[in-house]
DNA sequence: TCAAGTACAGTGTGTTACACAGTATGCATG
DNA sequence: CATGCATACTGTGTAACACACTGTACTTGA
């Protein structure tokens, strides 16, 4: 049944910091296939059904803004981060720190003589 | 439609998030209720609706064990990370500040060739 | 004694968004 | 012209949270 809930788990973790990379990513000019590679460099792989709806719907709110151009004889859509995205991106940022600075305190508790 | 399009991103952000801070809480024994005010006095309001099911969850994949047990007079269904648990925790903070390390990769990519 | 509050645990439903697999196009090159 | 890569997009199943709700036991106070 659950031969790895670690791999589901671990998948949970990463969804909501995809967001966060690839708003940080797109303060930079960048269609999507670098944009993902860019990711992935960073040890962030995601996949393309997942990035591209995730760019529609960051664009739909909009945080990004996109633009096709010709670039080396190929249409490419270019995302950009708009400002409104910028501040959206600062917050997230403090949220995760935020987030990050409740479990290192959790995670300083002590675990106390259990076995 | 979307007036705060950041709330979402802000709730998406902490989704996985509270996994990891409930199985970390967990490595002391606790009972829900504690445990929900534990991660609050840390930052983390986690809903009810949310923390039980996620504790039974955890539970059906072995990584955390519960036991009904009266105390002040009140039974209460206490909660303990086993030892499979404590490998997945170990495997998740990895996974996180994996996380962490990318996200500040790309936070240190500059946004034009400026500066 | 009864009402209300709080400690404590749980369920059910809607919604969101990812993963995965698939489609589609243009260009390059053997 | 077949294969592969660069590039973009869609559709479906599924997982899990948020929210609102139910339910029990104990406590307090009027």
């Amino acid at each position: 049944m659950n031969p790895e809930p670690f791999e589901n788990l671990r998948l949970e973790l990463r969804r909501g910091c995809l967001v966060l990379a690839v708003l940080a990513a797109l303060r930079r000019e960048q269609y999507g296939y670098t944009l993902r590679k860019t990711l992935s460099e960073h040890g962030l792989e995601i996949d393309e059904g997942t990035l591209y709806p995730l760019l529609r719907r960051l664009e739909t709110q909009g945080l990004l803004a996109s633009q096709w151009r010709e670039e080396e004889k190929r249409k490419k859509r270019f995302y950009l981060l708009s400002s409104e995205g910028a501040l959206v991106l600062d917050q997230l940022l403090a949220e995760w720190r935020s987030i990050d600075a409740s479990i290192h305190q959790v995670l300083k508790e002590q675990a106390h003589g259990n076995d």
